[in-house]
DNA sequence: CTGCGATACATGCAAATGCATGAAAATCAG
DNA sequence: CTGATTTTCATGCATTTGCATGTATCGCAG
């Protein structure tokens, strides 16, 4: 009946998410024991990843704060950390008094892409041999639609 | 050739990783978000709920840790937290005496259930409308997949 | 049995995080 | 235009986290 079959769904529901969750957290285990992270946190590493992927080069503190899972204010101390280290400049934007552009400096990008590489052949390394290239695009592709069905829907 | 061949595996496992981590992110804050978490932290909740799992009851802290994205002293200083506030309580190991065994107190227990249900409903609330039942299903055996492909590894 | 390295957990301390709040700019109602 | 509300980012402060280290126990080689 109805009632049964909500339930059921509901814990289907639940016990994805607890696999999606565990997975991500023993990859991410590995991932931060590896040497790519010595001296920049993986929290770092998604900005200046991000920066990176941007096509116009700067970026609104803003939409990066949507990317990360990190608070405003967290975000807003890590890229005060990162401009000291010199690896990102900031810059008021032009068209939103309150705004603030980042961008990664030439050392900033630089560092990304060594990091960048060491944390691909990890990455490869873990996930390579325990999915087949087509689970892979198949696991892609259902995180892909999870993560666009779960950030188009509104607060709630 | 082989050369392009390796390189284009290496970037489907990181694109596949972006794409599980990028998920995880979105999901986990929404559910942050929920009122689930107001008085319990997502680590905290994580706790009672790998201890309600557990069908003897006691844990150790070792194997806990193994569980969860957290350091050995984050962990350790957690569980302090959560005996103070009377939801899990201590023991010695009996058969081995560095080790220190967990359980949920009955007022641990009630909570976990409680927040546990709250979560529940936002998860499926999240993770229902996004999936179908066959690739929530497809979804959660790849995660499970990995996660145990990646826990086997030594630690390399 | 003895000594030595490994393992399990706790703790001092500096760094990172989040909440609440503040300041400045944008947006909106009337 | 004016005043109220909202948005964006920064900051004070308490909490949480991680690194390095300390202590106790275990396991093992000799």
């Amino acid at each position: 009946m109805a009632g049964e079959d909500k339930e059921a769904r509901s814990r289907l529901a639940a016990e994805t998410w607890e696999s999606l969750f565990r997975a991500q957290v023993a990859v991410m285990r590995k991932l931060q024991a590896g040497k790519a992270f010595k001296n920049v946190a993986i929290t770092e590493y998604d900005v200046l990843f991000t920066l990176s992927r941007c096509t116009s080069g700067w970026l609104r503190l803003n939409e990066l704060n949507d990317h990360v899972l990190l608070s405003q204010s967290s975000l807003s101390r890590l890229v005060e950390r990162l401009e000291k280290r010199g690896l990102v400049v900031r810059q008021p934007a032009p068209d939103d008094g309150r705004g603030v552009l980042l961008k990664l400096t030439e050392q900033g990008a630089a560092l990304q892409k060594e990091i960048g590489r060491e944390h691909v052949r990890d990455i490869s390394s873990l996930v390579g041999p325990a999915l087949t290239a087509a689970e892979q695009k198949e696991l892609q592709r259902l995180t892909d639609k999870l993560r666009n069905a779960v950030s188009a829907r509104p607060g709630k």
